[in-house]
RNA sequence: CGAGUCGGCCGGGUGAUCGCGGCGAAAGUCGAGGAAAGUCCGGACUCCACAGAGCAGGGUGGUGGGUAACGCCCACCCGGGGUGACCCGCGGGAAAGUGCCACAGAGAACAGACCGCCCCGCGCGAGCGGGGUAAGGGUGAAACGGCGGUGUAAGAGACCACCAGCACCCCAGGUGACUGGGGUGGCUCGGCAAACCCCACCCGGAGCAAGACCAAGAAGGGCCUCGGGUCUUCGGACGCGGAGCCCGCGGACGCCGUUCGAGCGCUGCUCGCGCGAGGCGUCCGGGUAGGUCGCACGCCGCAAGGCGAAGGGGGCUGGCAACAGCUCUCGCAGAUGGAUGAUCACCGCCCGCGAGGGCACAGAAUCCGGCUUACAGGCCGGCUCGUCCC
RNA sequence: GGAGGUGUCGCCUAGUCCGGUCUAUGGCGCCCGCCUGCUAAGCGGGUUUCGGGCUUCAACCCGAUCGUGGGUUCAAAUCCCACCACCUCCG
């Protein structure tokens, strides 16, 4: 999954992102993303009560932890991203193409 | 076999690949629950100087025991329900006092006469007036013991027998709640304390965002109002800037105070006991929201090792039981935008003819003991009733 | 993690402390009527919801209902217990 160095952990870094990056909406989630002078990718995620409980939060907080693993190792320059899961997040099958199509799109806009 | 009742337990398994957090130099090793939940109680721990007294306030409420403690648990008593196993009960006090008992009804706690019954007087009569009467009717959730007899104008514990109930006394049993038996008394006394209250016992306050240490900085945050912007379902929503007020840090000035003592002691008052050199007002300046510990077995020791624990399991002893004692052994999640996961295969269970689909409730946040609530499916045991067979 | 608060008609509320004709008060909204040439305003009336009597409609009547479920009481929106939902605060 994620290493710690490689995860938003604090307030300020969610702020900074969510208002200066790009945004790319799918029905199950958002994506926030912005390039960084950072050595490496960091990624934090929003997960709101609306979604369900504390169990399908963590499990949707860890799939998308897993799938923004792969993600970001493969992308061509380092970038912060936040992804706010929407209440679908919680029994979405298409969940990770979801988040391959969201981010896509929005490194596309990053790099242009 | 059928119906029922009570209690205990489990809460999918195995393997492969890729990952995450703690510890460790590494190899490696450990890594969610029976409820982790609700936050309803009780403790440990930390701070308030100590955690003191009285009042106020709050809690508990049959008895005896268990426990670190409890509002929890066990056993028993009483009342109610059930053929029974068993279940339910905030289960002290209403002859300490205050209060309430709507509507209906004559009358609602002091007694009381609407209908009826009886007597007397008046009247031709229907009836009217006066008195007696709580046995009958009616009202109500509740109407001042019950059945029978004596008695009487009619009646009435007015009197009698039996029964129920109350108070007091004695005897027996029990640690006790209480139970059983006997006697005496007046003849009978309503309900509500989850109304105030009285009685007995318990409770100081806050809570790990407690609290301790380190670093950095001298800035901000909130409320309200005005201006303007974006969106709008025209209700409003979301940013930006300015004035005012409040809070927190530093500085300047003024006032009060340093044993004749300001002020403080984190729920209110009084007392007592302390702490105590700063406190209050006005003006000016101006922004950090970081880290470590607490914290995960602890303490002592350089170490080898030793000691201990409201932890789990096994055994023995005591006890009806809750539980306690002794002994052996095992294990220890510790994150902080928050680890404990993802994918696949086989097996197991459920739904479906099949293809196939599904696998409950639910995620540690300082730690324990309880209670309550949620929960697919499954396992084990005790007991009761009914029917049949031996 | 901890500390508190609030649930009453479509919406906002009163009533809860101290139990009783509460078949739940008021406002907004909605419906009907009057007024007007028409509308607005004004005036008058009605309106919680569900189920039943009940049948073509109307009117009338009965029962339940104050977040949910129990309990105390003759009687509960009100008192007690448990639960559910929503909201606020903390350094």
């Amino acid at each position: 999954m994620l290493p710690a160095r490689s995860r938003l952990r604090n307030p300020g870094d969610f702020r900074d992102t969510l208002r200066q990056g790009v945004r790319c909406g799918r029905p199950s989630l958002v994506v926030h993303a912005r390039r960084t002078p950072q050595e490496c990718s960091r990624a934090g995620f929003i997960v709101s009560k609306s979604v369900g409980n504390a169990v399908h939060r963590n499990r949707v907080k860890r799939r998308l932890r897993h799938l923004a693993a792969h993600a970001l190792a493969s992308a061509p320059f380092t970038v912060d991203v936040v992804v706010r899961a929407l209440p679908p997040a919680a029994t979405a099958a298409d969940l990770a193409s979801d988040f391959d199509a969201a981010l896509a799109s929005a490194l596309d806009r990053l790099a242009s």
